[in-house]
RNA sequence: AGGGGUGUCGCCAAGCGGUAAGGCACGGGACUUUGACUCCCGCAUUCGUUGGUUCGAAUCCAGCCACCCCUGCCA
């Protein structure tokens, strides 16, 4: 991959090189990932955990991995396990440091008090409503909670009674008490506890009393000793807040929160709202559907580890929003597959050919090599006999310029095997065409000397009849499209969804090594740039394919000029 | 006079006072039993904009413009 290529420092390490020179945090680098178990993990979230986890080895640090479950309307175990898998298939080891912040309930609530005994924190009974027309406005200042100046005792006493349940769910909040005239919004007196009857799939109903992410984060990262606490970009207005926790509270060596901008990819929706919209509306087949960009999605679809972690190289870190073009994501995997990948003949769409001067009921078995300039990965065994396919789009009857592929009375080279020409086609009652007869020139055979080496243009792929496997190939493309504008409704959004996006293909020809392919083996269609992953093989001989690159053909592009 | 950010090639992104890295995309060519791959070559006299400082500025200063985020008891 880019091993030799002069990778710059980006500002993130900047940050970390000052600190290590400085001797900040004991000299130490120890990163999280720290996600919220409400949905399943996306290439978005690839990006911080290759920035995370790479940050911790790339200077001999650690990263954990933290759920950030505060929130337990919203969080399920189905969530937690799957981004344990998908973090792991990444490639990445939180080497047992695997927590919750849902562990320091207990902590975070005697913090809490100690906030309050210290005068910076107090219980205000302010309906939510009130509570925003006291905040003010962007810019106005906000007034102060009547009930700002409670004593300590009871503070403390209606905190307590808050934690034994003795209130209802939305009547009172634990604030802390900062600035209600700040021009930051988030410093006016912000909500660090609320009261909420909801069943937590950890701490099931221990509970009744939840803290706020930011009052839980900083002290989650003090609490695990963690340095650098990178977030994106929406959170650097929390970051003072972040700073305020630690300091109110006293911890020393305090983590320092970094924030950089999230991944935003062409035609691609990353927003976990919209995803579990698909998912729920059963638009998709769940959250590891192949059009999907989740890490489930594009390891179905056939993706790499490898790539991904590429991927996530090769875009870099910084602070301005930007919106990668997803030619990048498919390059990686392109790159990465065309190593690896065992190579196969499939016809998506085919036309049956019938070499007139082969023997009738005859075959004959050909070694190919399953990577063209890779021995090592060794070879099959493929039939090929009178009758053939090829892709319709292989052949045309009125060639335009500059096609070199097969056309009447026109010699072309079948991949592997020998040279054709096409003598005759025959059409249905409607015209179109059903069947080439072709000649083949049995001294052309791959391989076999100097005939072999004569040279046509044209070289295709084909499948024999007695070799193939009827297979329903699905292709699938991105189904996952967003308009450059704005989407405004949920509808809307949906409305926007490629109709075209999965389409069924049925009589797809494959080769017999193709189509008996394990769940785990990848394969690369040879031309065009499809490549094909085997996702699920659910029934014997009828394989579900998906493309995920699109044509990449000079001949396609030739034509569009 | 609300606050916080960001503006370098079509898309990412280095650069941090010494005269514009790299990748993707794109264009041209070579090679080719995948029109793939690979390999060459090309692709910002210019860094949002206007002024200023300087021998010298994308880098420093000032103003202006554009875009993003912030008024959840979400994260």
């Amino acid at each position: 991959m880019s091993e030799n290529t002069v990778v710059s420092t980006n500002f993130i390490q900047a940050i970390i090189n000052e600190d290590l020179k400085a001797g900040n945090h004991k000299s130490r680098v120890h990163t999280r990932f720290p996600p919220e178990p409400n949905g399943y993990l996306h290439i978005g979230h690839a990006k911080s955990i290759c920035l995370n986890f790479g940050l911790a080895k790339e200077y001999q640090g650690k990263c954990n991995l933290r759920f950030d479950d505060t929130n337990p309307s919203k969080e399920e175990v189905e969530y937690v396990d799957s981004i344990q898998e998908d973090v792991h298939w990444l490639g990445f080891d939180w080497e047992g440091r695997m927590f919750y912040a849902s562990d320091y309930f207990p902590k975070l609530y005697e913090c809490a008090c100690e906030l309050i005994r210290r005068g910076k924190a107090f219980v205000c009974d302010l309906t939510p409503q009130e509570m925003r027309e006291y905040r003010g406005s962007l810019t106005e200042p906000g007034k102060e909670s009547p009930y700002r100046n409670r004593s300590v005792e009871e503070n403390l006493d209606l905190f307590t009674r808050m934690k034994d349940g003795e209130f209802a769910d939305g009547s009172r909040v634990l604030r802390a008490k900062i600035d209600m005239a700040s021009p930051n919004v988030t410093l006016r007196d912000p909500v660090i506890y609320r009261i909420m009857r909801a069943h937590h799939h950890r701490t099931g109903d221990e509970w009744r009393l939840y803290p706020m992410y930011d009052y839980a984060h900083p002290i989650s990262d003090a609490l695990e000793g963690i340095t650098h606490s990178i977030c994106t970009l929406e959170f650097e207005d929390h970051r003072p807040l972040y700073d305020w926790t630690l300091l109110a509270l006293g911890f020393e060596d305090r983590p320092q929160q970094i924030e950089f901008a999230r991944l935003n990819i062409t035609n691609t929706v990353m927003s976990k709202r919209k995803l579990r919209a698909l998912v729920e509306a059963n638009l998709v087949d769940g959250w590891d559907d192949p059009r999907m960009p989740t890490l489930s999605g594009l390891r179905r679809r056939g993706y790499t580890p490898e790539a991904i972690r590429d991927f996530c190289e090769r875009i870099g870190v910084a602070k301005s929003n930007s919106t990668v073009d997803v030619a990048m994501l498919e390059h990686c995997i392109r790159e990465d597959l065309n190593e690896r990948g065992d190579r196969a003949m499939a016809v998506l769409r085919p036309l049956k050919v019938v070499l007139t001067n082969y023997p009738e009921g005859q075959w004959e078995e050909l070694e190919l090599e399953n990577h063209p300039d890779k021995p090592e990965m060794g070879t099959r065994k493929v039939k090929f006999g009178r009758e053939l396919f090829i892709e319709q789009e292989d052949f045309a009857e009125n060639p335009p310029k500059k096609f070199f592929r097969l056309a009447p009375g026109q010699e072309v080279r079948l991949k592997s095997a020998y040279i054709i020409k096409c003598e005759e086609l025959i059409k249905d009652a409607a015209g179109q065409i059903v069947e080439l007869r072709c000649t083949y020139d049995v001294d052309t055979k791959s391989g076999s000397g100097i005939a072999a080496g004569r040279k046509v243009k044209g070289v295709l792929h084909w499948v024999a009849a007695a070799d193939a496997i009827d297979a329903e190939v699905r292709l699938y493309d991105y189904l996952l499209q967003e308009k450059e504008e704005e989407e405004t409704e949920e509808g809307d959004f949906m409305s926007d969804l490629n109709p075209d996006s999965k389409i069924v293909l049925s009589n797809c020809k494959l080769e017999a090594a193709l189509a008996t392919a394990t769940a785990e083996k990848r394969y690369q269609f040879l031309r065009q740039g499809y490549f094909c992953l085997d996702a699920k093989v659910s029934k014997p001989g009828k394989p579900v394919f998906h493309r995920i690159v699109s044509l990449k053909d000079s001949w396609g592009k030739q034509q569009n000029k």
